[in-house]
DNA sequence: GAAATCATTCTCATGATATGGAAATAAAGA
DNA sequence: TCTTTATTTCCATATCATGAGAATGATTTC
């Protein structure tokens, strides 16, 4: 063991290794490290880890074993090759569950309020509407609010127009057929081709414009948060007084929206759809 | 701190808990043990954990910091909960990577959801136990709902009852032998005979019905799919409620989940068992 | 407002326990 | 067949995790 002679070693001296996470329990870095370069590279084997990680064949056989027992590891005794588990598989999905999309995206709603001044939500969609799920409100003496819980319409709404954005057109279709698209504005956007031709511009902005389509003298702007699987489960937006949010302010904050989402997206475990 | 029941507590015992798996490195086996906590509890304090597991509370501490530090929990310091974090998602992800069935399955989830109305899910067979990877759900107000990485019992669902049928008797009762056969409805096949028989004509229908034998009211039609080695690895059904899949139904969609299933299986480079 | 409870962060002596060299197996080449 | 390479098991050694203890801060309870 390379000792790193006098006694400049720290009580807990790390081992001088890459690993650039802080901690404090080395057999836990070791085993957690050996598991994620298996998960990052779809499988792996023994020495092909004992040369990355530097540690002693038989150690890392020990580590990997002791995973392997657990069930966070597989090993395929044909090829060698150690794969992830299902016990890692059942404990990841834990994370869904309380990931409550509602305290995860606050933080992110904070900013954007600060940064816009104007008031941040998120909301999911559901049964082709679009649920507000949280809030972070403006200062500004005006302003918009929707209550947690409260439902509106997919097509009127710039979180709804940010989800559809991420379906094919037949599929917007087929949610929409049968319902009428509900009309609220000189501005609503009440027929498929309409729609359509929006959500064109939104595909290829990557972030949506509510502009008093569900409301008189409010404009919003969303884009959309996706899950593990790639699909638009939420959005997320800012809407505020259309006098505070005219052109060239919507074209400043569009991007900035445009890249909390996906920051969001991320927090959440999500990811866009193209990758992987 | 007066130590409870003086030497009761084995000083060192390798497991002084309930912890039955075997394995050989004992911080491994405590920091897993925890995180299994905590994601089977959606959350829990330090306190909890310190009393659940008879350690220390320091230590407990140490290794949930250690886990922490690897984004394998998430500490919320306002309520004080040790929650699974993000990285022990992504890494159980890597599971779904590997066998591919996740990302690979999606596309033919949603076309059977489209054809029948209903929710369409995979799962795989692990232990004895069928555990549910993925599922597209039907936009019908009333609906199935697994969540992924739920397990669920192998001779009361559709899927792990497509996935016996590809065994031979003799193996089905050997997998079975020790376990007793849940009983949860008055439809439950309980005893090894009735299974075998129902398995019989699942065999030969090549798909096979769950007809509200876990959950009241509730039916499943499903078929295997199978790997490389014509194995059925995993199982793909629609669940819905019974008023909504009379007998006539089944029979229109049972071929449909039958040829899904083969399509899917081709999908994964596997191949169905006689062929070759 | 004092007491009680709980979480967090230190320190440190102790020895249980993870470590890696080496040898035994197994598998793949040649 | 004999090498070479990869995996697995063993075991003596000292590294490293451990848990008591104590101090602090944050809440909650009474």
């Amino acid at each position: 063991m390379a000792s790193q002679s006098t006694a400049a070693k720290g009580r807990r001296g790390r081992k001088a290794g890459e690993n650039a996470v802080p901690s404090s329990v080395q057999v836990l870095d070791r085993s957690l490290h050996l598991l994620s370069i298996v998960a990052d590279n779809d499988g792996s084997t023994l020495t092909d880890l004992a040369d990355h990680t530097g540690m002693a064949p038989s150690t890392v056989h020990r580590l990997l074993t002791s995973l392997a027992n657990h069930g966070m590891l597989a090993h395929d005794p044909e090829s060698g090759e150690w794969t992830v588990g299902v016990r890692a598989f059942e404990i990841g999905n834990a994370f869904l569950r309380y990931r409550k999309l509602g305290s995860i995206s606050r933080p992110f709603l904070k900013r954007l309020m600060d940064a816009c001044g104007e008031t941040a939500n998120v909301a999911i969609e559901d049964e082709g509407d679009v649920v507000f799920i949280s809030q972070i409100e403006s200062h500004a003496p005006m302003r918009a609010f929707f209550r947690p819980g409260r439902r509106g319409p997919i097509h009127a709404s710039g979180i709804g127009k940010a989800i559809l954005s991420t379906w094919s057109d037949t599929d917007i279709g087929q949610m929409l057929s049968g319902k009428t698209l509900a009309h609220f504005t000189a501005h609503t956007l009440d027929t498929l081709p309409a729609l359509l031709k929006d959500i064109q511009q939104i595909r290829a902005r990557g972030w949506s414009i509510d502009d008093e389509e569900h409301t008189l003298g409010m404009r919003c702007i969303a884009a959309p948060v996706f899950n593990e699987h790639g699909e638009a489960i939420a959005g997320i937006s800012i809407s505020g007084p259309a006098v505070r949010l005219p052109k060239n302010k919507l074209d400043v904050f569009g991007p900035v929206i445009h890249r909390t989402a996906d920051e969001l997206t991320q927090a959440m475990g999500g990811r866009k759809p193209h990758e992987l």
